[in-house]
DNA sequence: ATTTTGACCAGAAAGCGAATTAGGTCATTG
DNA sequence: CAATGACCTAATTCGCTTTCTGGTCAAAAT
């Protein structure tokens, strides 16, 4: 069944495909003929790996997450002290999400506005996904000695949400800021936080 | 000069009906025929006070701030510790902000989308503001060697940012969440938030 | 047999001209 | 001279037609 390898290329290929129409056009203006197009397959290949246009664009969304976390957890496991990690996580968080879509100039409140329970429900869904990788961390540093015990998660819950302001969800890159700058704030933040932890 | 101080008060009257057909009709629907007939004044009266529809519904949100302002610094002179002070004041921030336009059921999406460049403009006053105010406390703070040093106003402006997802800004209320969970949670990010820069 | 396709369908969206509405002005009013 | 509402025009809405597009599926390709 050398299908399933060549249906996670396609699915991918298609998400690929996405990313580019979305920056180009945002999700109104994109079409699936478009999308078929761009991908060279038919319109009718699209169905078999989506159920509806809808899904392809939370999925591209899911697909940016699953790689955010595929990089927190890397982090989580450096070689490092805890709370290096945490910092790093944090940063990691906003500076990709930054990047994944600063080449989207406005489209993102297009996609807002069409799609915006579904993302809220998912970006729940995302929120604890990553709340648990940072719990794991902090469970890590209480085991340590190195910070205050109490529910991991629930201090993992808090971290992320007083890092959300800096993320790209309803304010575009451009409206958020330079990178540069919210790299700085999200450290200093990071800083804060962790020296509110720490034993 | 009597009218100094009634046009105070028709300008206020003009924002109190602004609230409330804000939250009946939205900002689109909110018409300045509504209004004059709501405050009970000609249409053209309402000119005397405002120079179009866009800096009705700005001063509207204006006056919310100026009106949290004043709470802000009357915890900010309360005889309590600084840290007490500083708690205080981003709780009152959130719940503040968030009971100001809780029966809004969704009219905030409406304004934000037609007034989004300027609302951002102003939403950077504000964060100015408090963060002056903020920076205060964290001062008095530091003055009586309870706070790290550090620039308060970079400390304040932090503090903001940390406890800004908690806001309805983009979100509305309903989509926060329970009131008395928003409000837990601030109250979370505030204690972690203070341990990071106590001594 | 299984996978892929694109012509096809129905409903959504995009024009478009006409009619209505609503932001803003200003000569008149009290 | 502060307050007004009739008035002007630009924006919005409406009713309609045409076009487009998300989604399906019988047929073609493999």
């Amino acid at each position: 069944m050398r299908t399933s390898v060549q249906t996670k290329e396609i699915r991918d290929a298609i998400l690929d495909a996405t990313d580019q129409l979305l920056a180009r056009y945002g999700y109104g203006k994109m079409t699936i003929d478009d999308l078929a197009k761009e991908v060279g397959i038919g319109k009718g290949s699209i169905y078999l790996h989506f159920a509806s246009k809808e899904e392809i664009a939370l999925s591209h969304v899911d697909r940016i997450i699953e790689r955010l976390c595929t990089r927190l957890e890397s982090i989580s496991d450096e070689k490092i002290m805890p709370e290096k990690k945490l910092e790093k996580m944090l940063l990691m968080r906003v500076t990709f999400r930054f990047d994944s879509v600063q080449h989207y100039t406005q489209s993102i409140n297009d996609l807002l506005s069409s799609l915006r329970s579904k993302l809220l429900e998912h970006r729940k869904l995302y929120h604890e996904n990553e709340a648990a990788l940072l719990a794991k961390v902090i469970k890590e540093g209480q085991t340590k000695k190195k910070f205050q015990p109490g529910d991991p998660l629930e201090t993992a819950r808090l971290f992320l949400l007083a890092t959300n302001s800096l993320l790209p969800f309803n304010l575009t890159t451009s409206e958020l800021g330079e990178r540069s700058d919210i790299e700085k704030k999200t450290q200093k933040i990071a800083k804060i936080l962790l020296k509110g932890i720490k034993k």
